[in-house]
RNA sequence: GCGCCAGUAGCUCAGCUGGAUAGAGCAUCGGAUUUCUAAUCCGGCGGUCGAGGGUUCAAGUCCUUCCUGGCGCGCCA
């Protein structure tokens, strides 16, 4: 709750009879800043009255009296609307910011108890595409934005690096890969031999069977299957790291499947002692009929675990490892039953943090035609999305700014950035159709018109040349353009908030696009820089406070923020 | 068949846990620059919020039925 809603509530308490949390929750925003700065619905209260709300708005108006910092009180139908002094508010707002700058936003509600995030977690031998964007991107901003918090964050790349297609790809390696390029092999080969398996896999069953022997061998620690298979997991590793450092993403750890592999079996040993197993269909299950879901499938007729096993022994490891207060799994939407199983299961074995794991889902990215899938090679890599945007906007910046220094880091930090917000900007559990023009679309609600809004003011600040100060005339910010644009930083770690309590970077995209629409319509209808000395003073503390808002936010989403473009 | 998610302007999406006349961007049409970056801004056009019923002083938002699309539902992950 902020000075000024306190205020209110102070005012409203004695003439409503109403608590405190009460009239808390009934106060809003009213759409128009015309009609205040805050608003008391008077609807609530009719029912007790026996009055119509107007009538109610009316008389309370009347009885209240405006206190500093309270302005003026106004009955407008049936709400009672306050106006804030606009010069008091200001100068709490900018004088915040100046104070936290970089660390605006910030909170230390997390007292650095451990968040656990796992994502982008995509499968060795393939290649990193676009569908594999939203769960990097989304991992990585709450990530961000968790550490901005005060939490203490791990990340993890739970890596698909265990499965019977390892012995797949060991029996097309050493059947048609070439042991002389052995050294130079890349993720293209990996997955070439993976759809060269397949084909040949319709014309002989045989080859299903040499896979299911070598991938018994790998699990039974074969020397030469467990150095091919590392092999496969260096090459894979090394091209991703690649696109991470491209996408400046990050990751404590990277964990995958396998690591596991020694752990299943004392977790199924757990299991049966807790009395949750049994046997159906000749594979080890829990039932969790009674929870009106399928069963969780433990272990097949083979014997050989499945990954809600591996889940289920991940998941403890990562709670005697870093004892998270939450740990986050960012996956697709169509894992959303899985998850519900395992966290059931975490549950029926008696942990008590089970109801603290989080499923993050969010929608598939498909093309206009059908799904992408890697077998078919209907797939659109993320490295070449990459490489066209920073393409596009270097084109873009030769057109416009020609004269630009670093052209070739501004383009990056662009071009990206564009990759980044397009993805993040849509709410999560929302399916993604891809288009490439509208992936890289640089005009309007985008990454571009961000950063652009923030290189135009850092080019104000650079003309303008001197300290920036918020000791100010305060009362000289009052037009509504920058009024607003006030009311809109002062937003900022509210914001914040709720992106995290809603696991929704979304929240910060279209702030951010809200804080900059109102800086534009300031920045078109006043001008910053001019022969009065003490309005400039003022104006270019307001700059400074968006430019730093907007930067602050931009790095939450893991974007940068060039000062020139 | 059952379950979960989505359906808001021609297209892509917002809509603050039920509130004041449903908002942006793209597209289209028309305007703004001797002044701090026009990758910007202003205006016009464009809506029975998928359909019906219900709860409420008040419903895009809550309940219910139906329609359409996506995903999932035992030995893949």
């Amino acid at each position: 709750m902020d000075y000024f809603a306190k205020n209110i509530i102070s005012i409203l308490k004695e003439e409503t009879h109403l608590k405190e949390d009460e009239i808390e929750n009934l106060i809003e925003i009213p759409p128009d800043i015309k009609m205040g700065d805050y608003a008391f619905p008077c609807y609530s209260l009719s029912k007790a009255l026996k009055k119509a709300p107007n009538v109610i708005a009316t008389e309370l108006a009347k009885k209240i009296q405006a206190i500093n910092p309270i302005s003026e009180i106004k009955a407008i139908g049936p709400y009672v609307n306050f106006f804030v002094d606009k010069a008091v508010y200001s100068e709490k707002v900018l004088k915040s910011i100046s104070k936290e700058s970089d660390a605006y936003g910030h909170a230390k509600i997390g007292n650095d108890k451990a968040v656990v995030i796992d994502y982008s977690s995509p499968n060795i031998a393939k290649h990193l595409a676009v569908h594999h964007l939203r769960s990097a991107l989304i991992g990585s901003a709450i990530y961000h934005i968790y550490k901005t918090l005060g939490y203490k964050c791990v990340g993890i790349n739970h890596l698909g690096d265990w499965g019977t297609q390892f012995g797949q790809l060991i029996v097309a390696y050493k059947k048609w890969g070439n042991e002389n390029t052995h050294k130079s092999y890349t993720v293209t080969d990996l997955n070439n031999l993976y759809v060269k398996f397949h084909q040949e896999a319709e014309k002989n069953a045989d080859l299903e069977n040499e896979s299911r022997e070598w991938f018994k061998k790998l699990e039974a620690g074969d020397t030469e299957a467990r150095e091919l298979w590392q092999h496969f997991k260096d090459i894979s590793l090394k091209e991703f790291q690649k696109i991470y450092d491209m996408l400046g993403i990050h990751f404590d750890a990277f964990i995958g499947e396998s690591f596991y592999n020694t752990m299943v079996e004392d977790t199924v040993r757990r299991l049966k002692g807790k009395g949750l197993t049994r046997i159906s269909e000749e594979a080890l299950i829990v039932d969790l009929e009674p929870y009106n879901m399928p069963p969780c499938l433990l272990r097949k007729k083979d014997d050989t675990t499945l990954y809600a096993t591996r889940d289920i022994a991940a998941a403890e490891y990562r709670k005697k490892t870093y004892n998270f207060d939450k740990t986050i799994y960012v996956v697709g939407s169509e894992q959303k039953l899985h998850f519900k199983q395992v966290f059931k299961v975490l549950e029926l074995m008696g942990y008590d943090w089970a109801n603290r794991c989080v499923h993050v889902d969010f929608g598939l990215m498909k093309f206009k035609d059908g799904k992408m899938s890697t077998r078919k090679g209907k797939v659109v890599l993320l490295e070449d999305l990459l490489i066209e945007a920073v393409e596009r906007i270097r084109k873009i910046i030769e057109e416009k700014n020609p004269a630009l220094e670093n052209k070739e880091s501004v383009a990056n930090d662009v071009g990206i950035g564009a990759v980044i917000f397009a993805d993040l900007c849509t709410k999560r559990n929302k399916d993604v159709v891809f288009d490439w023009d509208e992936a890289l679309n640089f005009e309007g609600e985008t990454g571009p018109y961000i950063q652009y809004t923030h290189a135009r003011l850092c080019s104000i600040l650079r003309k303008y040349s001197k300290p920036v100060t918020p000791d100010i005339n305060y009362s000289l910010l009052k037009e509504d353009e920058t009024i607003i644009l006030i009311k809109n930083l002062c937003q900022f770690p509210t914001i914040i908030l709720k992106a995290a309590e809603f696991y929704e970077p979304s929240l910060v995209c279209n702030y951010l696009i809200d804080v900059c629409g109102s800086l534009n319509r300031f920045y078109n209808t006043h001008r910053v820089l001019s022969e009065d000395d003490n309005l400039t003073k003022a104006r270019i503390l307001l700059v400074n406070s968006t430019r730093q808002v907007i930067k602050n936010g931009l790095n939450m989403l893991g974007i940068h923020a060039p000062e020139q473009m």
